[in-house]
This record gives C-alpha cells, structure tokens and sequence, in this order.
DNA sequence: AGATGCATGTAAATCGTTACATGATTCA
DNA sequence: TGAATCATGTAACGATTTACATGCATCT
C-alpha cells in the first residue's frame, strides 16, 4: 500500500507537519507505520515534488522550525483515485504461527512458555490501544458518517487482536488437553 | 521475521530444491511470500554460505538440473533458536480498512462497490484456502502431535480471513442502516 | 547532569515484489 | 504453434526499519 496514501489520508483532513504526522502513525493501531523519520519526511518531500502538497514554513520562538503540509487538488485527486481502485488482500502472514508449525522439536513445556509469552505481548498491545480508544484518539470527525467509519476502523484492528487473542486461548487448551491426561494419577 | 526461518522450518522436515521450496511458499496461506525466485535462491545461497544447509546436485534426464537443500545440525540449532525467541506482534495494519478511515468524500454509493469487490476478494480466497485444505496440502505429520499443530496453524490463516469477512458483514450492515431510513416513505 | 520532547533530516541495510532471461519438455 | 511445467538465476525497484546526526528547551 505504501505509507503515501496514509500521509495523503491525514492530510486531507487537515494540515500536519511532518513531527505530527510520524507521531500519529506510530501511536495507531490500525495505521502503524514504526516510528521512522526517514519514511515520513522522504515521502512529504515526494508528494510535494509530485504537487499533491503545499509546505508552509512556520518559525516559531524557542522551539525547531516546523515545516506544515497542506493537500493540494492535485493531492485530493490522487487519495481519491486511490480509494476507488482496487484493495489489497492483507496476508495472513504470521511470525508466531510460523514458529508454531516448526515446533516439532520443541517440547511442551517449551511450547507453552513462549505461548505465554506472545499471548501476554498480545494482551497487553490490546489493553493499550483499548485505553487509547476509551481516551479518544486524535481522529477526524467531520461529521457523523465520518466518525462511524474510523470507529469501524478501530474495531478492525481491535478485532484483528481479539481473534488472535481467542485463537492463541484455544491453542492452549489444545495443548494442555494432551499433556494433561499422564498426571491424573499422581497426587503429592 | 524474514523468509529465512520459513525456508529453514520447511527443510527441517525433509530436503528440498529450491523449485520446490517457490512453490510451497506461493501456495500457502499461512507462509504466503509471492512466487519470487529472487528471495528464495538468494537466501538458499546465503543459507549456504552461513553451513545452514548443504547441497546436492541431481542430474536428471529431460529436466533441468535440481539442487537439493539439506539442513545442517548448525541450521537445525539455527532454526530452534529462532523458535525460542519472542515472537514478533503481527500489524493490523490493513489496505480496506485504511481506505475506509478515508471515505469521507466518497459517497455511500461508491463505498459498497469498493466493499463489495473487496467482499468477494476475501470471500473467493477463503474458498480456495478451505479447498485447499480439505484436499490436503503438503504438510509434515512425524507424529500426531505435529500434526495437531499444523492444523492449528491452517485455523490461523482461516480465522484471520473469517474476522475480517465478520467485520466486512458488519460493515455493511452498518452503511445500509443509515442509508435505509430515508428511502422508507417512498413507494414507486 | 541527564533524560525527554520538539523538529528536522540522512545513511545504510534489509525485506519483498515484479519482471527479465534461458532452455528443454510436455500437453493441447 | 503456443502455453504450461520444470528449474535455475539476475536486475531493478520499492517498501520498511534501525540507527545516526543536530540543536535548543524543559523537566527531574
């Protein structure tokens, strides 16, 4: 998809400075970008060169020159011929499950203890981003229709985690479910 | 997380050439990398070059020459300490889903055709997966344990692609609700 | 004195995709 | 004859991340 129509995205709804706009994509959940300077401020000196926006210098007293962005009709055009073309298929691409499918060596105890430790990251990425939602991220909201579409998008990527979340729940028991039963006799 | 453990987890069940290696990657919705030649021999060599894996080269008769990739007792430690590694957080980021934080300009019309193809564009690879996976792809069973595994792992890929049809339908529901009222007094 | 925030940028590296290139065989 | 499969590889580009570099202000 390439970070330029995120950019262009934000842009549109109103003017940032290149600092704004890397800190927005860092703090999402839903548009993660990591917190690299070199994309976002390549990309705004890409878009300017390509017309799609406008940079006003901003001198400020006591505080770094900031550079503000503004979307040009050129820039309009180009986010909207974006949003009518096709979307990719996002893939199902997954670092823990790829781990999973060659565990063969793996024993048990070892298996779960990095379960714990993904479904723990897992768990503490979503009370996170759900304490950001409760707070109120930086979202447009022109009007109604605009603010259900982003409270779509959180749930998106909500969701995304949840279901990670109940898949990693099932594993577990899984797991468990045939490595228990040897144990029952036991008791001491 | 990088091809490299994919291809290294997919030799520690048995050796392969790098043809092979290509094609098991393209087919999988779990490990999908595109059908590049590129990535794939350029880490084999790199592979190589590191004593992860050793090669054996087959003359055949009417076909080309294969090379066939062994792992190595180094890329077997390789692969399990990779395996003993936190594992990586997967990102929501999502192409539809930022187009859609994006609408605001795009009437509601417009909006259900991009949410209709991209519908059906989930909705048609989540078929071929489910095929797929009723016929049986390729897929190490040493013992039943691995196999349990490997299962769960399909279930990954198939509830990745189930969420995200769950919350299309949603979506849609949504979009026709405040499309719908306006249109109830008329009648033709 | 040292960390953090504001604000800009560059360098280097890795990861990933598309497309090109070759050449024999087999199937329609 | 033309396309698909087998089998290897390279070139070029684009996307992404990590780390480096500067400099002033404020907070601990």
């Amino acid at each position: 998809m390439s970070i330029r129509y995120a950019l262009l995205g934000f842009l549109s709804w109103k003017p940032f400075a290149g600092y704004d706009l890397k800190k927005l994509l860092s703090n999402s959940l839903s548009f993660h970008w990591s917190g690299n300077n070199n994309q976002v401020y390549g990309t705004l000196i890409q878009l300017h060169k390509d017309g799609a926006v406008s940079i006003e210098v901003l001198q400020q007293e006591k505080l770094p020159t900031r550079k503000v962005y503004t979307i040009t009709e050129r820039g309009l055009e180009e986010l909207n011929a974006w949003l009518r073309s096709p979307a990719e298929l996002p893939l199902a691409r997954n670092d823990f499950a790829t781990r999973l499918a060659w565990a063969f060596s793996l024993p048990d105890p070892q298996l779960l203890a990095i379960l714990d430790g993904y479904e723990a990251s897992v768990e503490a990425h979503l009370t996170l981003y759900r304490e950001r939602c409760r707070r109120g991220e930086p979202a447009p909201a022109r009007d109604l229709r605009e603010a259900a579409l982003w409270e779509s998008v959180q749930e998106h990527a909500i969701g995304f985690y949840e279901s990670e979340m109940r898949w990693l729940r099932e594993l577990r028991l899984k797991i468990m479910r045939w490595d228990a039963p040897p144990l029952s006799p036991k008791s001491e």
